[in-house]
DNA sequence: ACTCTCTCTTGATATTTATCAAGCAATTGG
DNA sequence: CCAATTGCTTGATAAATATCAAGAGAGAGT
C-alpha cells in the first residue's frame, strides 16, 4: 500500500475513534491488492472473509436471481464494503466486481470482529456507519417504489451533479448498461429516457452528461430530500 | 406498562448485553402508550425523538413521494423501530401508523444516544441489529428488482408460512391493500395474482391464506435463501 | 333487517416497461 | 487498414402493470 493512500483510509469515519495502534494492527493484518477491470471480488452466497476498502478505482455491487442480474451500487474511493456481512458472520448477499483497475485493502473479518467486540469507539463508529448505510438503502428502496423510470434517471443525474459540486457536466461513473441496471431499467429504456430528458435541458455526449438547464431538470425531477439528500459521512455498504 | 410485557422487551437482542440498571434507566425514562388503529405515530421528515418498541398490535412503516404512497414494512411485536434515525440524529425517512390497537414503549432518543455512546455492550448490540436490518433491506431491494409481481407474492406467502411454523393456513398481517403496497403492486393486481396462484396450490378465504400444495407453490416461487431467509434475531428497523 | 360504507374483485382499457431485431459508431485486434 | 467485436441507439412489438369503471360481498351503524 502506498504511503499516500494511508490518510484516506485512516480518515474514514469507520476508524475515526480508534487508537493509532489498533488501526495499525488492522492494517498490518490486511492484504493490499491491485485488480484489473471486471474481476469478481465477491460471489454472493460466499462467506464474508474480508472487509474490503476501495482505495482507487471503482467497484460494482450486484445481485442475481433466477437468471436475472441487477446492479445494487457503484462504489468509489474511499469506501468500505460488506461491513454488514462481516459483522453478522453471514454469507454475502451481493456480489462485487471491479469496473476499472482498482486497488483494495482487504482486512480479514476476524480482525474486524475482534476489534469491534473489544473497542467501544470502533463499535460506535460501526453502528453510526451502519445506521447511515441503512438509511441510504431506505432512500434507494423508496426511489425504486415511488418513482417512474425517467424520474429516477433525472434525480440520479441531479445527485451526480451535486456530488461533483453542482457541476453542469460530468462523466457517468460506469457503462450505461450498468447505470441502467442500477436504476432498474433496460439499456434500451435508459437510452430512451436520456432522450426524454433532452426536453428538460439534458444533453448526452457518450459517457458525459451536460445539464444545460438545471432548473428545467429540477422542475421535471421533483427531487425530495427524504430520497435524494446524501447521508453525510457515509462511506460503507 | 404491564409487568408481563417486560420480559419480551428485556429479551430483545438490542438489550442483550446491557446491565439491568441501564435497562431500568431506559425504561423508566420511557413513555408507554396505547393507540387505536390508524393512528399516525411518525411523519416522515420529522426528527426522531423516540425509539419506538411495539409491544402489542401492529404498525405499518410507509413512505410518500409526489402524491404516491407505498408501504415499507409491517411490524409485529416485539420489535423496535426508527433505530437508524435515532442514532443518526436525523429526520425520519418513513412514516408510521398503527394498523390495529397497539401498545408501544417510547424511549426518548437522547437516552438511547447517551447509553449508546457510553455502554460498549449496547453499542455492539445496536451495530449487530443494524447490520441485520441492513441485510434485511438488501433482501427486500433484491426482491423488488429481481422478481415479477406474482413471484414476489408467492415468496411472500412462503415466508409468512415459515414464520408461522410452516403452517398451511395463516391470516394476512394487514389489509390486502397494504400487502399490495408492500409488494409494490396495486390492489387490483394483488387480487389477480392471488388468482394466478390458485393454479399453484394457494387458496384465499378473505384474510386467510391456505397453502394446499406447498411443493407446487415452491416450484413456482423458486425461493432463494439470499432473498427469502430471515435474518435471525432481527427485531429492529 | 336495512342501508351505507368499505374492501375487495373483476373486466375493459391504457400506460409503462421489456423484448426482439436491426443498425450504427467507436474500439480492438489482427 | 480491415474485419470483428462491443456498446449503444432506434424502431417495432410484446408483456407486465396501472388505471378506470362496475359490481359483489362483508361488516357497521341505524
Amino acid at each position: 500500500m502506498r504511503a499516500q493512500d494511508m490518510p484516506a483510509v485512516r480518515n474514514l469515519p469507520l476508524f475515526a475513534g480508534v487508537q493509532d495502534d489498533s488501526f495499525e494492527e488492522l492494517v498490518s493484518a490486511a492484504l493490499f491488492q491491485h485488480f484489473p477491470p471486471q474481476v469478481r471480488l465477491i460471489h454472493e452466497g460466499d462467506s464474508a472473509d474480508f472487509l474490503y476498502i476501495l482505495v482507487e478505482g471503482s467497484v460494482e455491487l450486484f445481485a442475481c436471481n433466477d437468471g436475472r442480474e441487477t446492479s445494487m451500487a457503484i462504489i468509489e474511493p474511499t469506501s468500505a464494503f460488506i461491513l454488514a456481512a462481516v459483522l453478522s458472520d453471514a454469507v454475502c448477499l451481493m456480489s462485487a466486481r471491479t469496473l476499472t483497475p482498482s486497488r483494495l485493502l482487504m482486512i480479514p473479518a476476524e480482525h474486524i470482529k475482534r476489534h469491534f467486540a473489544e473497542d467501544k469507539m470502533f463499535a460506535v463508529a460501526i453502528a453510526t456507519e451502519l445506521s447511515k448505510a441503512y438509511r441510504q438503502l431506505v432512500k434507494m428502496h423508496k426511489e425504486a417504489k415511488l418513482r417512474p423510470a425517467t424520474e429516477r434517471l433525472a434525480n440520479y443525474l441531479l445527485r451526480l451533479a451535486a456530488s461533483h459540486g453542482e457541476a453542469s457536466s460530468f462523466t457517468l461513473p460506469a457503462d450505461k448498461r450498468t447505470i441502467a441496471a442500477l436504476l432498474s431499467m433496460t439499456p434500451e429504456n435508459l437510452s430512451r429516457s436520456f432522450g426524454a430528458l433532452n426536453a428538460h435541458g439534458v444533453r448526452i455526449q457518450g459517457p458525459v452528461v451536460h445539464i444545460d438547464k438545471p432548473d428545467a431538470l429540477i422542475a421535471f425531477a421533483k427531487p425530495n430530500p427524504l430520497i435524494d439528500d446524501p447521508e453525510i459521512g457515509l462511506s460503507s455498504r
